[in-house]
DNA sequence: ATGGTCAAGCTGCCATGCAAGATGTCAGTA
DNA sequence: TACTGACATCTTGCATGGCAGCTTGACCAT
């Protein structure tokens, strides 16, 4: 199980152990939209008092992932549509920035392991394996924010995801017909431009994938229920 | 006086308010990087317990201005050259976005403003006057954001800004000869491009403004001492 | 004079108790 | 029945005290 790796293995600290246990939780979908944490209830789940689980809340609230009331409760955030909508202009912002930005880095390491996930991706969609696909694609993204090497917009771009809870939406944008082909195509052109060094089109081109993905997931939203 | 807007004028947040002043502080220059911040000693100063400190500290560490070493001590955090490369870099991302939004929304209050703000400027450099035009120059880019119509964007824009100080640093680089001059032409070409409702230039030409005041900041800085 | 050891003092970290605001319930009244 | 008011019971906000880890400087041995 290798988690998001955030600084240290063990980390003595008791509000980072919460803090991280509710991130993982609200992102995975364990705990839905609207859902209350008391901060009694975690403490005697994790075994410990209400001032680190305090301070755990505080720090996800500035993350925006609850929403703390004062006298009144804290509640895992629910995105309104138009915030979701901001949310992809970012992703699209950033992501774009980040092609843009490692296309100019030329030969690094996270190139070939750009490579070597989009040879994996064709494998898994040639199998129809969209779980497996699902998270290469996560990893895909992963890569670039990473290959982009600017620590700045790596924090920022992972805070507005955790918002998102991206690994959710990702599911419901596969599960658009033919959206897995051309999804995994769009990846293959922004690695193309990349490898060409060509940052200006990589740019243009991620942000019409995101784009791309962003109606997708709409799409699948409008089919369920909405968002908020 | 359009002023930074929280949320409430009246918070009955003892954090809230600790974590206002304190940014305030930092940005303003008046408490330097690597300064200590002692819990007990804020909490003596602001007449309150330990308990708020403490959480307006961590707030700021999620922001980024102090860094809390643990066991050890809190700090003005102290960005390195490296961190306000990539601070710039967002800088320039993400005003360039804000333009290329702004452009897209066509005939709104903020377009006004920014005309009059353009309109001040010219005079504020016709005089000489590099205090006001400093002013102005904050409330040009201020009002681009909002005029961008995106939250999660204004709300990333401003945690980035504050960890560039870049109330001081717009001095510096406004100490520059020539420098003045050269921004308002660029203030006065970005906003003929929104007028003109070209979302693609603006960004474009947002994103060379923004380079071209790093450029003159960076000279700055090597006139004077490191950042770190 | 120099290098290593240790103890004192500082720091943030956590636990606990109390206070105050918000919310929902329920009795009383028109 | 509809509505208003007070109250019981949640919730978080703040204050305080004890604890553990890091840093620093003095002191001792070499």
């Amino acid at each position: 199980m290798v988690v998001a790796s955030t600084r240290k293995l063990v980390t003595a600290n008791f509000q980072e152990q919460v803090a991280d246990g509710l991130r993982q939780m609200i992102i995975s979908g364990e705990l839905g939209p609207g859902d209350a944490l008391s901060e009694v209830n975690l403490a005697e789940t994790f075994g410990i008092s209400r001032t680190p689980v305090r301070e755990a809340l505080k720090q996800l609230q500035i993350e925006g992932l609850v929403e703390i009331r004062s006298r009144v409760g804290t509640f895992v955030a629910a995105p309104s549509r138009r915030e979701v909508n901001e949310l992809f202009e970012m992703k699209q912002l950033l992501e774009g920035a980040a092609a843009r930005l490692m296309a100019a880095r030329g030969n690094i390491p996270e190139l070939e392991a750009m490579k070597s996930n989009v040879a994996d991706a064709d494998a898994a969609v040639l199998a129809g394996d969209t779980v497996r696909y699902a998270e290469l694609v996560r990893e895909f993204h992963e890569i670039l924010i990473i290959g982009a090497d600017n620590g700045k917009l790596a924090t920022h771009y992972r805070i507005l995801m955790n918002q998102l809870a991206y690994g959710r939406l990702v599911k419901t944008s596969l599960a658009q017909p033919g959206r897995s082909l051309d999804s995994e195509r769009e990846h293959h052109r922004v690695l193309d431009l990349i490898i060409a060094k060509d940052g200006t089109g990589a740019e243009r081109l991620m942000r019409q994938h995101v784009q791309a993905s962003h109606h997708a997931v709409m799409a699948g939203l409008d089919g369920a229920g909405p968002t908020n």
